[in-house]
DNA sequence: CGAGCGATTGATATCGATATCATTCCTTCT
DNA sequence: AGAAGGAATGATATCGATATCAATCGCTCG
């Protein structure tokens, strides 16, 4: 029995989607052809290859300007190998997954490269998430943490011969190429702010004690306090873990203190949300009682009210570099070392969370 | 100045990505080898294509299996003319996002299709959004609320000859093409539930009036309510406008009643959450005292505490559909009208957060 | 002054799939 | 029986780019 029509074009509401419509429609040969060289110099030219004289450089740029091209990413994938970049995840409530998402996929899109993502949930170890990635056939793969920071995991991809990324990890291990951000230097600016605003009773709720991060927050917080020759109670550092139920504990515990704080700092918006919640239901008023900072800059903290005071991350810039240093593809020499520990430029955003303490 | 190596290969730790160590690598031609055909016949058996004999179909089937043989989606991209289809969003904090991105990302390289993502808030107004998408050389459009329902912008696609698909749009337009979710039955399926709890006094905290899904949901509301014969005050009926913030100041005044309601069903999650914290702020205690019910079933839902009792949409799956419509992809018969709006299916998840009435 | 070498450029094959057209068989009809 | 037409298949060109190899073109050097 038939069950399609010969290979009938795509269309959508009649009109054709296919090349013969195609807006952009430029191609490497056109701008060959209106420079007066051949396709390989402006295929050179575009993916800046040495050993091309100037003058031949500038009439290839002038052409690609004149005539609007761009290259076809898709064409240039299937000359090059599709190189097919395998992406975990563990967290599917993470708030910072969609940024996450948005910079990886626009950066496979860029360079053409296939993007396999994995929850770990879906499976019963993180090894075997792995595993089926592996089995996938993909060429690297992008590790969130904690994964990041698992030898086991590493040791299984060092194995097949699949390179590893880290993502955000705080202790990234020397072999492996990671992005990041600086961790420490994240909570002393959130703790200097703090210290600038008046705050002297000053606590802190620790992230996941799995987690690098966690520490290297922690260590940065008690630096900056330090420097400043304030001192911290150990009833003022409470463990969380990076959740908005054990945010709901630490604030319990750190609000019913004999001593209360006059700022929390939580070692992530969700935790910080959940003290936020916990104040309001004791009547205490944020931020004029209360001055209540967050980390990371997810959706949360701009969604609950009053808006927190974090610090934001570049997750979609950074999600965009470990795919591209994934893919392999950034085709410069490839043996300058520096470039494979990239860490991420961070801000401090003031929102309406932070405040001078009272009296 | 020379600016690179004449090409290096891609590598990553030295380990070479390109098509030498690809592991699946097994082509079409190979599979045509091994089943003793041409390669077209196993490019028609792919796609489904009439007029094969049963003979050869099996054969190339038996061959794939064998070989374990995958399409490589972006070669055929090539042929077929990249479709760039357009994204648009208006939130960038919306909690659907990331599982909307899941899907349509992924569906998009199954099909091999570009997807260019473009905010709304980036530009003055969002007719300037889509302009810059039809500039771009889209050949379709995903339109998210509340722009599905704007006719303005179906003009101007219309006018550039670009496909709009609306998505989760409550009053599809007869003309367009959409994939929705039923919003007066979720609505209604999560009035039942409460009925079927106990619940009399039954509060409704409304979404945005610009939003069609509003209106349909609280019909759906009350279309159940008057069936089992219960009565909603006006005062249990109040203005939201599916922002956390909204939420907080609808909870204040529907709690701050004489008479307090006994269940409030929020029209979506964040403003479900707002309730919560208020409740806790007034000491009410959730769900002993209060049953709180939401909508969309997003990561809030299950990051807060008591979760939410909501109604999920399988949002990931509905994207991969959106896009594939919106490629244009689905190369059957498409005269069938039918599929041209397509309703995803709901699931009540009941949690935490509902339970009988006190007393 | 010719060999030798590096810089610069182009011709051609190729990637993995589909589009197009041609071809081979059968049926079936006149 | 021969023409006509449709089912089934294959040969070849093509998509837009890059890889590879060969060919120039100076220049320096012995």
């Amino acid at each position: 029995m038939p069950r399609k029509r010969p290979f009938a074009p795509a269309t959508i509401h009649g009109e054709s989607l296919l090349s013969g419509k195609r807006r952009p429609g430029v191609t490497l040969h056109d701008v060959a052809r209106h420079a007066g060289v051949s396709s390989m110099t402006v295929s050179r030219v575009i993916n800046d290859y040495a050993f091309i004289s100037e003058a031949s450089r500038a009439k290839v740029l002038k052409s690609i300007e004149a005539l609007g091209y761009r290259p076809n990413a898709v064409a240039r994938a299937t000359r090059t190998g599709v190189v097919q970049v395998g992406v975990l995840y563990s967290n599917p409530n993470s708030s910072n997954l969609s940024a996450f998402l948005m910079g990886a996929f626009r950066k496979a899109g860029e360079i053409g490269c296939q993007l396999l993502i994995e929850p770990t949930a879906a499976h019963p170890t993180p090894a075997r998430a792995v595993a089926k990635l592996i089995d996938a056939g993909v060429g690297a793969v992008v590790l969130p943490p904690p994964l990041c920071d698992d030898a086991k995991i590493l040791k299984l991809l060092a194995a097949a011969g699949v390179g590893p990324v880290s993502f955000a990890t705080a202790r990234p291990s020397p072999g492996v190429t990671s992005v990041a951000i600086d961790d420490f230097e994240g909570a002393a600016m959130m703790t200097r702010h703090l210290i600038e605003l008046g705050h002297v009773d000053i606590a802190l709720v620790r992230g996941d004690p799995s987690h690098s991060t966690s520490t290297r927050r922690e260590e940065g917080f008690r630096a900056t306090m330090a420097q400043a020759g304030l001192a911290v109670p150990d009833a003022y550092v409470v463990e969380g873990a990076f959740t908005y139920r054990s945010g709901l504990t630490a604030a319990s515990q750190l609000l019913g203190l004999r001593r209360r704080p006059s700022a929390i700092f939580a070692s992530n918006d969700d935790m910080a949300a959940a003290v936020s919640a916990v104040a309001h239901g004791m009547g205490i008023a944020v931020p004029t009682e209360l001055s209540i900072a967050g980390f990371d800059d997810t959706p949360v903290a701009s969604t609950i009210w009053p808006q927190l005071t974090t610090i934001h991350q570049p997750i979609a810039d950074m999600a965009a570099t470990a795919v591209e240093l994934a893919a392999g593809l950034t085709r410069r020499d490839a043996d300058d070392e520096a470039r494979k520990h990239v860490l991420a430029e961070l801000t401090l955003v003031v929102r309406q969370s932070t405040a001078p303490p009272a009296g």
